[in-house]
DNA sequence: ATTACTAGAATTCGAGTAG
DNA sequence: TCTACTCGAATTCTAGTAA
């Protein structure tokens, strides 16, 4: 499996901005900076190969070195540990602009399955709709952190035989308002985040497609 | 010295929030996170002790373990590497407000030392004074992130008697205005950053102590 | 100059177990 | 239960060196 040290090294080559691009280095170098000989620096490069952690080119005897996804997805989970460590105090600022959905938030919130559990866990009878907002890509990453925190769960349930699934919510305000930020369990990549609240959120804070606002996510 | 799997301890016991206080664990529970065994989990835990990384206090048989300083120290260190490689891309954002300096500011450009070389090297003859911007909280890191840069280097001189240090510079925008921000290579923990410009930046952008600034910083 | 193989040395591992 | 010791086994190291 993975070990600290192949994510040491790929963190070294990260470093020399192999997570961009084909990067020419030697394995004494790499030696030397990992405090290694040649000969282990070699092997654990080649340890990474296998790993498909990265990809290597070769030009003559030297080499170029780049991270494959994987590798870059690797380093990407070990820099949410650190934000967990370090930046996640008591909450989260995120910010985005307003966007107009499908209106099928309107649906799932009205489902009793999800509403009941709302009413209890969140202690709001939520208005029927979401308001979904662009996260600004500087603010990814925190939604990214957010993914692997536990959350308030509310369980998903089989109903008109489809099964809706496990939900994950975090207290939170909106521009001010309290609110509540939705994520469902398996979910694909997005940079879209719904909202809950107890009133109309676009009438309360006159909002429009486009109208800049600032989450406060507690967690 | 000090190794990945030392490293990699370290942020497990810092996911447990042990960075911020004791914390009672078991080396069975180390070790099943770690995927070793409990006797590798004591030995390595051991070891983190010998290395000052952590304190371990003693409770019968039971075991807390805390962060010592120098342990935090060090996973703030591979945080910031991880920032380098995931954040830095061109440029970096730092919010703050205005505040008022002690005056010193204007005493150092004007040192011939100094002068000069903001003129060779960041293309303006600045302003005779800074403008000084209380970082706020959320973007502290970034500041330590930059201090890791090169920068565009002022180097130090002697004049009067006295030791000039090495200052780095950035290129930067402040509000949208073209300016450097300046940081003595030298310089205690503090969350105030100076500002230098070819104008009088309070009067250009009409800035009182307390108004809300950006700074985009250039790599 | 490189990378990377072999082989013996050095280190690290975990089972067993004491306290 | 816990932590942590001993010791033989397993792994990982580097020197030497081929290509």
């Amino acid at each position: 499996m993975i070990s600290p040290e192949d994510i040491h090294l790929l963190k070294l080559l990260a470093l020399h901005r192999a997570n961009k691009d084909f990067v020419g280095i030697t394995t004494s170098q790499i030696g030397k900076e990992m405090g290694v000989s040649q000969q282990t620096a070699s092997r654990r490069l080649r340890r990474l190969l296998n790993l498909k952690l990265v990809e290597v080119r070769r030009n003559g005897r030297r080499i170029a070195v780049k991270l494959a996804k994987r590798g870059v997805d690797l380093l990407k989970k070990e820099f949410i540990d650190y934000q967990r460590i370090f930046e996640l105090s008591e909450y989260v600022e995120i910010t985005g602009e307003v966007v107009s959905g499908l209106g099928e938030g309107r649906y799932y919130i009205m489902k009793e399955g999800y509403y009941r559990q709302i009413k209890e866990k969140l202690f709001f009878e939520p208005y029927p709709g979401t308001l979904n907002v662009r996260v600004y890509p500087k603010d990814m990453q925190k939604i990214e952190t957010l993914k692997t925190l536990p959350g308030i769960c509310i369980k998903g349930f089989v109903s008109e035989g489809r099964t809706f699934g496990n939900v994950k919510a975090f207290l939170c305000t909106i521009n001010g308002k309290d609110a509540a930020l939705i994520i469902p369990e398996r979910t694909h990549y997005t940079d879209i985040i719904e909202i809950i609240a107890e009133k109309n959120l676009r009438e309360e804070l006159n909002l429009e497609d486009g109208t800049p606002v600032e989450v406060v996510v507690f967690l």
